[in-house]
DNA sequence: CTCCCGATAT
DNA sequence: ATATCAGGAG
């Protein structure tokens, strides 16, 4: 069963790793500060459109004090494009006044710290210390990830804490941080949400859900 | 579970 | 018109 998963894991590793070589986060940042600000600004938006705002965004707030300092009306108009803007700004403030006030201005480097920032979940600290600092404390579950692994019936679960789990069973450690970006540019490319192209998969002889939703 | 929310593809 | 996009909080 789990073992079966695990064997059936390893080849879909396998085969996306030689489907997507270059896959990578594709959130504009050039320091871990803009990549927790772009990720909380990603929430149920394109990454395409983030990149869009934060190009200006990261010209005009350069470090946590420039995002406590605006009032909360005018960093709502910088952000809004990207939608949930009041939930967003808010969070952004908080998380950058938390990380002036306890952390010296820099992101701390373990999950139990990032949790504490408020607006950041698992989801949001595994993307930074994954990418920004190269620590493998999780996987990301996002929305892709998450249809993936249960197109893939690689889980049964609906949570992404739940999926998480799972996943950490049957991905090697030493893949926890590309393999969100595998599955991530191949449910962009291949098995997006609304119709996924399963005739163009390379996954698709070891797909339970093969032509399911063609 | 609901709510937050604009932009885009279909 | 409607579903969906690197979610998180109450």
């Amino acid at each position: 069963m789990i073992a079966d998963r695990k064997k059936r894991t390893a080849e879909i590793i396998k085969r996306l790793k030689m489907a997507y070589p270059d896959a990578h986060c594709a959130l504009n940042y050039t320091k871990p500060f803009e990549l927790l600000v772009a990720t909380i600004l990603s929430a149920q938006c394109t990454d395409e459109r983030v990149n869009i705002v934060t190009a200006d965004l990261f010209r005009k707030y350069r470090r946590p004090e420039d995002f406590v300092n605006v009032s909360q009306q005018e960093l709502e108009r910088d952000i809004h494009s990207t939608g949930f803007f009041r939930n967003k700004a808010k969070n952004i403030k908080a998380a950058s006044q938390r990380l002036i006030e306890v952390y010296g201005g820099e992101i701390p480097r373990t999950m139990e710290e990032i949790l504490t920032l408020g607006g950041v979940a698992r989801k949001t600290g595994n993307v930074v210390l994954g990418n920004a600092f190269g620590i493998a404390s999780g996987v990301v579950v996002d929305t892709h990830v998450s249809r993936l692994s249960q197109r893939l019936g690689l889980t049964e679960e609906k949570t992404p804490e739940k999926i998480e789990r799972d996943l950490q069973e049957l991905v090697p450690k030493k893949d926890w941080v590309m393999f969100p970006h595998w599955m991530i540019f191949h449910g962009r490319k291949i098995c997006n949400a609304r119709k996924p192209k399963c005739d163009e998969c390379v996954l698709a002889n070891i797909c339970p859900s093969f032509g399911l939703f063609s």
